[in-house]
DNA sequence: TACCGTAAAGGACATTTGTCCGATGAGAAA
DNA sequence: TTTCTCATCGGACAAATGTCCTTTACGGTA
């Protein structure tokens, strides 16, 4: 659900803090504002140091697919950083958000040259893609109920952060099941 | 569909042929013979020579979900890489298979001695990353028609590899739904 | 040959989910 | 206050998909 980083997180307080390092800048953005938009070139790596941001994408019917929301420590923008390719989704945030940012080149010497954050890096990277997996199987083969109950448990303050409709997109499912499904599960507690 | 890294493959097979190396072994699998196990310890990372395997895993509802086909140049198991986990899904092969095989832990110094190696690596992971994340939303805003007509289009010779039950695993849709909507379509066309 | 298991195909029906639409209520702005 | 917008909620119906079950065809094997 909302996926952080801890490690990482980590690792680059430490590094901005040290001063030793001043590849990354900071920065603020408030409320439903953009940080990367889908189809425009993307020139830098992010890290989330507070915050929550989602990151979605339209799909060509329209409808919007949102694939995660990021927390602390979570990393985006690297997806697009071996080619010049454009932003595969959009990031925008949904409460007042800080980011460290680093451009691209920057990020890739530091690959090379400090094998922890190499390292820290990889491991996010495979973190993000066991739990896209999960996600995607466990979204194809159970119904809306299974997921929304699961939701629940995994993040009972869910209504508090997210509209309904965020919540929909994220369940791939459209608003009016999402309500169904909830006055559904509500009656067969009471 | 079937998903290839030619530029790993490359690598790899120049690393194997140099005969510096001699960290990577050859194995052959016979179809339907199981090369990873979900729930079992993985000791080594594969990278595809030949063939092609389904990754698949089984849900809580008995339901089979194929993650995706693998062929040339992929690579396995290193989702399980840096911590003792169990593997998250099984690996089965399709036809006649050949991979090569190397242990955790020279994968793991692999990675720290050469340069080329650790960006190839990192690359594998995004390119995955990218092609899940696009999978899954497809997936989730399209109809059953669309996913097939797709899948045709993409892949025309798919029915002579994959049997019928394989593909509606892979969509996420039963094998009745499948059907019915390949019917759907030969009707439309004709 | 006869038997068995398995893949494929589809009929009939139930369930789930989407589409379309109207009602309500909270908060912002005039 | 009045008006407007936007999120929320749900009724009624249509469309998509799943479940269950039967049939057919083919290959292996006793």
């Amino acid at each position: 659900m909302i996926r952080t980083n801890k490690e990482l997180f980590n690792y680059i307080t430490r590094l901005v803090k040290s001063g030793s390092d001043s590849l990354f800048s900071e920065h603020s953005f408030a409320p439903a504002e953009q940080i990367l938009i889908e189809g425009k070139k993307v020139f830098s790596v992010y890290i989330m140091k507070s915050g929550i941001v989602k990151c979605y994408l339209t799909t060509d019917t329209g409808s919007t697919f949102i694939q995660e929301f990021f927390g602390e420590g979570e990393i985006f923008g690297e997806i697009e950083l071996m080619d010049d390719s454009s932003g595969y989704c959009t990031i925008e945030a949904i409460d007042e958000v800080k980011v460290y940012k680093i451009q691209k080149n920057d990020f890739l010497d530091l690959l090379e040259q400090d094998k922890k954050f190499n390292r820290l890096f990889i491991e996010a990277l495979i973190l993000k893609l066991r739990y896209k997996a999960t996600r995607h199987s466990y979204n194809q083969s159970h119904t809306i109920e299974d997921k929304l109950r699961r939701l629940k448990v995994k993040f009972p303050d869910l209504d508090q952060v997210l509209s309904k409709q965020d919540t929909a997109d994220y369940l791939g499912i459209t608003l009016r099941a999402l309500n169904r499904t909830i006055k559904g599960l509500s009656e067969g507690k009471g």
